[in-house]
Order: structure tokens, then C-alpha cells, then sequence
DNA sequence: CTGAAAGCGCTAACAC
DNA sequence: GTGTTAGCGCTTTCAG
């Protein structure tokens, strides 16, 4: 039907064949000089080059999964969601992926619950891929694959059984623990959670680093709010919030939840920070420029999907040598003006409005 | 090396052939069960699609591809960034490929330009792609690519010549007017612009539909002042801006450059939007929640990316029938709390601060 | 309605 | 260092 690679037709784009008769080569020595396999000559090698760039020649991929078994594909299974934290995780995997020698495919579900995950994950193995990455997955019920190419869990524990799975962390835990440490450094008795939806993995270990910021102080756990990561839910919460003046510090599961929660408080007469501290999740850029500029514990996005697709990638390529060792990832709480000492204190000064950082686009 | 599809072992994965053995067909009549062709008989259906069903059967893609010419996937060239846009438009643009029965490949550059383009679209090239999309390219310079598949550009003009191209529109000319239209309408004598940086064509597309609002009325031009999308550059526009009273409407070409801005403003001592209104574009849900909540101009990105993939699949799948037309993408401009009408005006009521709409994550 | 034969373009194994 | 020989698993073409 169409030129391109049609049966018949007087097919335009060559083949390996054209280059070898041209070049005076064999095929299999054309395969050589594009794998980058040793042996060959480097006059022959410059030969091959020549014939290949004079006809325009191209490897034909599909040729060369069938042939070799391999598709040098990875796939993602994502959030179809333009979310900030989502997003940067999807630049960093596809960054890393790319870095990694393979190509990305990618394929998102509404939400992170296990059925669409495994439709998702049915897609990918269907097209075909050498190894799929799961990101930021709920991981309640169960999800019904058969899978038989290694799969990394970014940012949650597996969620399903794989053969061979490798997982890498964002550290939540210990983002979400530094930053209740530094509302309790502040001089605040508690720390209230504005959380995220606990069907969650990455919401419910950020609520164990916020009790685990607690309990090592032998402070008392208010009652859990329960968001769904927007701003709309965060907004809610602040109205609930906003009437117990014993509330003076936030630590929110997101940044959108966080702009949501403080401009209830606001509305509602309590100032943020005077009244008020809160803390978000994620480091969106932007939110240096709101008021007042959100002090957040910043995600080690990059730094997570390069280490899980070093992993991942091993996996694929040595299945039998054993995975190195994963670095932790690293900790970075980003402060700005949202947060101070609670009303009864003298006030320090930190993170001022005047001038706000100025991150990169 | 590995299992799966490895040459000689005892692979567990099985091919067509196993499946026609155990429903006592032949290999095409299990290959016209998979496509869905016609002539099969219901019960020969069945029979096949047990087998299959029972082996745990999978047609292998790459065998696929290379019998037919066909890989049945669409890359799309993508911006490594997080924003808002960039992201949502991604969204919509695998839904849309999705639902055309495609699979998405993706590759991303850092910069629009176009020599990141050119390598995003070689490298799909050697994947092996149907059709690509280009979303939001810079258009300066010459992208220097043979390309023999379909090429979609979303959100602006052909970038570089393609024999067979489609574009799709957000209708930001138009969605430009309406902002600065509004603004106008409240009364405002001018509007500045904010404008994205100029090698953008969705930055030049969305001054020019300013420049056309402001040309209607016959008011005159200030000035414009040009940003990186990022909410940093706003900030440091906003800087400029505040010193000179005259200004009492601005038109940003991005909801990050406008919270920067209005940030900078407030900082500054002119309130918002008492004496200088702002209006954002691309509606990202969080700033119905910062203050003031934000009048933006909503991108129907969802719509964009559907009209176009139906174009181009109808570009690779019947090259020799006309294009459907386009149907023009919505405008919708969503009103909150930046604007107002300028200082000497009575002020309408519009828009308010204790009850912002609800958006869904 | 169904089947037989012939490749798609490449890489793997082995020979030279 | 380089070439030869076989397939990889599917779809296509053409017979029945």
C-alpha cells in the first residue's frame, strides 16, 4: 500500500544486502561494522560506512528484534496525570532509559490501581519490551500478570510477583522525616499530616516518616487528614484545620496540597507562617513565587530513575551476575518562608521574601 | 543467553505454529483469528482462541513488523521538562495513540531546537515508527531530516519539510485575544505582554493574537517583555514592570511566568488586582488556589492532541484519501481573581476568593 | 472459508 | 578478519 517497505514495490530504503554489494562486504560484515563487534578492518569498516551514508541506510529494528530476541525497548507504566511529581519522574526515566542505549515506550493508566496497571503492563509485553518499569504504583489488590522480563518498582515496593524485579526508592521516608524534624526544630509541639490517598505506597511511607519524626520525640500523633494530592483536597483540609487554633505546623504529602491548605488557612484569618507552618512534598519550582514561597522537601527524581534503570538494566543484560549495590538517594529539604517558629516563640529569621531563589525552568 | 526467545533453548514462550497444532489449523488461519479478519468460520474462532488462550499465547511484534512493514507505533518528540503544558499535552497525546490502537514511543529534547529535533526524529526514525509527532517545537533553523513517515506538528506550523505532514492547532492566537480582550473589556486603555521567548512559535502565536486584540480597539502597543516560561523570569519581569504605575493589565503567556510576575508586583506594594490585573495561560488547576486565584487562559490540549492523531493516523493508513478537516479547537478562558477593572473604574464582582472551583487531580 | 509456500531483513553459529 | 548458512515468527500471495 505504501512505499516505504511494501512487498513488491520499488521500495526506496535499503538494506543491509545493498550496502554489503556496495562496500564489496558480506552482510554479516555490514552487522559487524553497525554493532560495533571487533575484527573488522579499519579500511573495510570506513567502506561499509561510506556504502551505508551514500544509500541512506538504516537498521530495520524489527529485523533485528525477530533475529536476535531482543527489542532493546524498555516500557513505562505512568500516571496519565500532568502532575509535577509525576512528569519530572517520567523525564528522568526517559532521560535514563535513552542514556541506557534503549528506546521508551510508554504507557499510562487514569490511576495507579492494580487492574489498569496490569492492562498496562499486558499492553507492554505485548509490543514487546526487555524490561518494563513500573512508577509510583497504588499496591492494594492484586494485579494478574504473567510476566517474564525483569520489572523495577520506582518508588514502591513490587506490587506484583516477577521472576526477576528490581525496585528503587525515592526515599520518601526520610524526605517526609526531615521534614517534620525541622517543624519540631522549629520549637512546634506536634506536627500535623495533611496526607496523601493511603491506597498509596508512596503516600502511605510518607506518612511513616512523619510518625517516625514523632515518635523518636515522644510527641503525640494528631489525627490523619486524607487527601487526593490536589490542591482542591488540600483547600478542604485547611477548612477543617483552619478552627483548631492548637494546629501550628502542616506537614503536607504534596505541594499542590500544601498552595490548597494554606489558602484556606489564609482565608480563614490564620497567618501562614506566623499562625501557621507548612511544609510540602515534591519542589515544584514555581512554588518559590507564591505567597508565602513553600518551604518542601524537594524529590530526588533524576537521581531515583537513573539508579533504578542501572538496576533494571543489569537485570536485562547480566541476569546472572548479581546487582550491585543501590546508592541511597539523596535528601534535600528546600527552605523558604512557609515555615517558623509557632506563635508563642521568638521568631528566627530564615528564607526571605524579598528574594526568592531563582530555579531554572 | 536469556530464556524467552532465546535460538535453541527450551523456549516457554510459543509461536503461532503451536497454537495451530493444537486447534488443528493451519498458521494462517490463527494469524486471520488475531487480526480479526473475516472468513473464519465461529467455531474455528473459538477453537483457536482456546489454544491459543491455553499455551498463553502472544503474537511476537517484531516478527509482525517485519512481515508486514508495519510497526503499528507512533513516536512523538517531547520537551525534558515538568512543566504543566508540556506534560498535560503528553497526556493527551498518548491517550489519543492509545485509542487509535497504536503504541507510543517517546523520545524528549531539552531545548525545542532544532538540532535536538532533528536527533529525536532520527533516533525514532531508527526505532521504527508509523508516524511521529512533533509537539511544540522551536522553529528557527533548518532541521536537516529525511523522513518517509507521516509528521504530525502539534501547536504549530511544520518546523521542516516533510512529503506527508498534518498540523493541529490549540487555537492560542485566538485563546491570546480572548485574554487581552477581557482585559480590555474591564476597562483597561492597554495591556502589556509577557511574552514567552520569541524562538517558540507558541510564544509568537500568542503575542501575535495580543497584538490583534490591541490592533482591533486601535490601542496602542507597549512595549513587550520577553521570558523563559519559568516562573523566575516572570519574577524579574515583574520587577521591571512595578515601577512604572501606567501598567495596569498584563497578558503572560504562561501561568508560571504570571505567578512570578504577580509575586514580584505584590512584593513591590501594587496590589493584584486592584491596581494591576494578570492573566495566565494554560490553566494548571493549582493556581485556582494561590492568591489571588489566577484568570487563565484554559489550553485545550486534550482537544489538540486528538484532532491531530486522528490526522495523522489517517495519513498513514490511507495516504491517498483526502484529510478530513480539522475541526477548530474551544476557547475557554476561566475567570478568578487576578483581573479586575483598572484603579479609577468601579469595580465589578467577579470571581471570589471564598469559594474557588473544585478541580480534579 | 481454509491452507501452502515464500519471504520480510537481520543476527547467530560456525566455517574458512 | 571475513564469509556461509540457517533460521527468528509472522504476514502475504495465491490456490484451492
Amino acid at each position: 500500500m505504501s512505499r516505504a517497505v511494501g512487498r513488491g514495490g520499488g521500495s526506496a530504503v535499503s538494506r543491509s544486502a545493498d550496502v554489503a554489494q556496495l562496500a564489496g562486504v558480506s552482510r554479516k560484515t555490514v552487522s559487524r561494522v553497525f554493532n560495533d563487534e571487533p575484527y573488522v578492518s579499519a579500511d573495510v569498516r570506513r567502506r561499509v560506512l561510506e556504502a551505508a551514508e551514500e544509500l541512506d541506510y538504516r537498521r530495520n529494528n524489527a529485523a533485528r528484534a525477530l533475529a536476535s530476541g531482543r527489542t532493546r525497548s524498555i516500557g513505562v507504566v505512568t500516571l496519565g496525570t500532568a502532575g509535577y511529581g509525576v512528569a519530572s519522574l517520567l523525564v528522568g526515566i526517559e532521560r535514563a532509559v535513552r542514556d541506557a542505549g534503549y528506546a521508551l515506550r510508554v504507557v499510562s493508566t487514569l490511576e495507579g490501581e492494580p487492574a489498569g496497571i496490569a492492562r498496562a503492563v499486558d499492553s507492554l509485553l505485548d509490543q514487546g519490551v526487555d524490561g518494563i518499569v513500573v512508577s509510583e504504583p497504588v499496591d492494594d489488590g492484586e494485579v494478574p500478570v504473567r510476566v517474564d522480563v525483569p520489572v523495577l518498582f520506582l518508588g514502591a515496593p513490587p506490587v506484583f510477583d516477577v521472576p526477576r524485579m528490581v525496585t528503587a526508592g525515592v526515599g520518601a521516608d526520610v524526605l517526609a522525616r526531615a521534614a517534620t524534624d525541622h517543624l519540631l526544630d522549629l520549637g512546634h509541639t506536634t506536627v500535623h499530616h495533611l496526607a496523601g490517598p493511603q491506597r498509596w505506597y508512596a503516600a502511605r511511607d510518607r506518612l511513616k516518616g512523619w510518625q517516625t519524626a514523632l515518635g523518636a520525640r515522644g510527641r503525640s500523633q494528631p489525627p490523619v487528614i486524607e487527601g487526593d494530592w490536589s490542591a482542591a483536597s488540600g483547600y478542604a483540609a485547611g477548612r477543617e484545620l483552619a478552627s483548631d487554633t492548637s494546629v501550628t505546623a502542616v506537614f503536607a504529602a504534596g505541594d499542590d496540597m500544601a498552595i490548597g491548605l494554606i489558602h484556606a488557612l489564609v482565608q480563614a484569618g490564620r497567618r501562614v507562617p506566623e499562625d501557621v507552618s507548612v511544609v510540602g512534598f515534591d519542589d515544584n519550582p514555581v512554588f518559590a513565587y507564591v505567597t508565602p514561597p513553600l518551604t518542601t522537601a524537594r524529590q530526588p527524581f533524576d537521581a531515583a530513575a537513573k539508579e533504578g534503570l542501572r538496576l533494571l538494566v543489569h537485570a536485562i543484560e547480566k541476569p546472572d551476575v548479581d546487582l550491585p549495590p543501590a546508592s541511597p538517594p539523596p535528601v534535600e529539604l528546600v527552605l523558604r518562608s512557609s515555615t517558623a517558629p509557632p506563635p508563642g516563640l521568638k521568631r528566627g529569621k530564615r528564607g526571605d521574601l524579598a528574594a526568592p531563589p531563582a530555579p531554572k525552568p
